[in-house]
Order: C-alpha cells, then structure tokens, then sequence
DNA sequence: TTAATTCTTGACCGCTTTACTCGGGTTTCC
DNA sequence: GGAAACCCGAGTAAAGCGGTCAAGAATTAA
C-alpha cells in the first residue's frame, strides 16, 4: 500500500462523483474545477480508475463518469490500490533471496513493515465513499495503542 | 507522518543498536556492514538521531554511538519523525485559508487522511525498538476492520 | 607527539518519481 | 459538421532519494 498525493487526488474526485447522485454521468471539467485538480492530470487518474472497474465512461457531449458500483461499496483503499503502482519492493522481497535473509535468518523490521502495510491497508479498507462524503470517519479505535508492548507485558498483559 | 526508506533505514539502524547490548559505543561501520547501508548516508542519518537525542555519539578509537534511552523508551515512530522531513503539507493545510476552507466549509477528505494519520502515528507508536529486537510486533488488531461503517451501521450497531 | 579511529559537516550528483502539460486523437449528440 | 466530452501517449520541471566525496575535529593508543 503506497501513499501519494495521486491517491488522495483519486480518492478526492471519487468522493466527489459519489456525491453528485443524480444519476446522470459527470464531466470531469466540473470534478476538476471543485477539487481544484488539473482536468489533465485527472484523465490520466480516471484512465486507471476504469481500467480499474471503479468508474464507468460515457462519451460524448453530455457524457461523463459514473461510480461503478454504490458509494457504500467502494472503499478507500479500492481507490488507492488502482492508481498507485502495486508496491514498493521494500528491499526485502519475501520470496527471493538477497532481499531479506542476507546474513541474518530475516531482517528483524520485516515484520514490522508488514504489519504497517497491514494497519494501514485494513484501516483504508474500513471506511467506504460513502463514509466520507458523510464525513463517518472519525473515532473508533486507536485507544489500543496507548502503550508499548513492553509496556504492556510490564502491565502483567 | 511521513513514510520512506529513508526513515525504514533509520529504524533498522536503531534496531541494530539495541540489539548491541554491550554497553560499548558501536561504530557506524559496523552499523553499515551489517545493515548493509551506505555509510556516509548512515551518517546524515545520525545526525539527525543525534539532534533528536535519541542517541549519544562517542568521539574517537573505540567510540561509536549509543543509545540514548533504553530500547524500550524508545518508540518507532520517534525515531522516523527524527529523520524524515516534519509533515507532507497536504494541501490542506488546517489553519491557513484556500488550502482546504477553499470553496467547500472544508475538503471532505480531510478528515479521512487526519485520522488515517493517526493511526500510523497510534500504531508505530505502539511499537518500541525493544520489541522490534525481540520479535514482539505482529498480531492483535486489524479485526476490527472487517466491515466497512456502512456495513456496521446497516447491521444495526 | 604522532598516528589511527571515529564522529561531524557540507557540498555535490545521478536517478527516479511526481505532478503536470501538450497535442493530438475518438466517440457521440445536436 | 461541429462541439462536447472521453482517451492516450509523449514530454517536462522540480523535488526527493540514495549515495559519494572531501575535509575536519575529537579522542585514544603507541
């Protein structure tokens, strides 16, 4: 899971389409002008998105783009995932030698990234456009983390 | 909170010294040849460990750098947010006008990249180079995002 | 004292990515 | 036919990343 500024511009104009709900596709000149984003920069995010099967096309005057599917049935990091290139190799790629377990057996901040990319892919995963455009984001968990673990184990956890 | 490799090579280093438990400095080259980082980038690096105090350096044959707290008062997230640059603006910039107040009250995404902010932030703070040294990093969590909020709500919580 | 270590600092550099532009298309409607 | 929209690929300026190089200062050992 990469995070950039590309993502957030997607994620900015989707919300925006799953906001306009009147069922008639939308021009991304008009996109492009509220997210103040430049329209040819969105094309090309919007080439991805349909390649993607998270936006529909209609050509022509009067066309547009439409969601592909409900606002509560694409999530955030549906449209992260789409736009961003896959990921980042992280220099240890789990599978190939050289990456990872040089000289140790693993290197020990592995697990630590992964579980990174974990948290933050669920957490994206958690929260629809839906949830944006009527602001359901906020709260929730996070009080979990208020120690370390070592803390924790001290705690008697 | 910004992630890169710049701040991933930085934790490996940390990690690195923990796990150096002589209570001898360590020099950076050993640092280097087991990490398998540039030395003269490990250097930048430390620099700016140094100045955040999460290290002390020790001049001369047979110093190195040490620890400047116990591994376990030591949280990931210190150590990123000492190397890498304070914050990726954002565009939205909280307080100053036409950076998120622009043509909306405020952009609906804002809140959606504060919270995902801080949740990396709760999470690697959650997370000491104790543990890391020891293995104590996966695990707990992430069940809780199962569902999307409109996928809870729906099911009546 | 001298030499060897090691940290300290700052300048520099090639590469990749990012965000963006430009100039064309093609499809569709009026 | 013309205008409105999507479509697409090449190009580009700036920034950051990962890294090098060179010089210097502090400390210790011989």
């Amino acid at each position: 899971m990469k995070l950039s500024t590309k993502g957030r511009y997607a994620v900015m104009a989707m919300v925006d389409l799953a906001t306009q709900t009147d069922g008639k596709p939308i021009a991304l000149a008009d996109v492009a002008d509220r997210q103040e984003i430049s329209l040819s920069y969105l094309e090309q995010l919007f080439g991805r998105l349909r390649r993607g099967q998270l936006v529909k096309s209609v050509r022509g005057p009067g066309g547009g783009y439409l969601l592909a599917r409900d606002a509560t049935e694409i999530r955030v990091a549906d449209v992260i995932m789409a736009v961003d290139e896959p990921i980042k190799a992280t220099r240890c790629t789990p599978g190939s030698p050289s990456g990872c377990q040089g000289r140790q057996q693993r290197c020990l901040t592995h697990d630590l990234w992964e579980e990174l990319g974990n948290q933050i892919y669920l957490f994206l995963s958690s929260v629809s456009l839906a949830d944006v455009a009527d602001r359901r984001v906020l709260g929730s968990s996070g009080i979990l983390y208020s120690q370390t673990r070592d803390q924790q184990i001290a705690a008697g956890e």
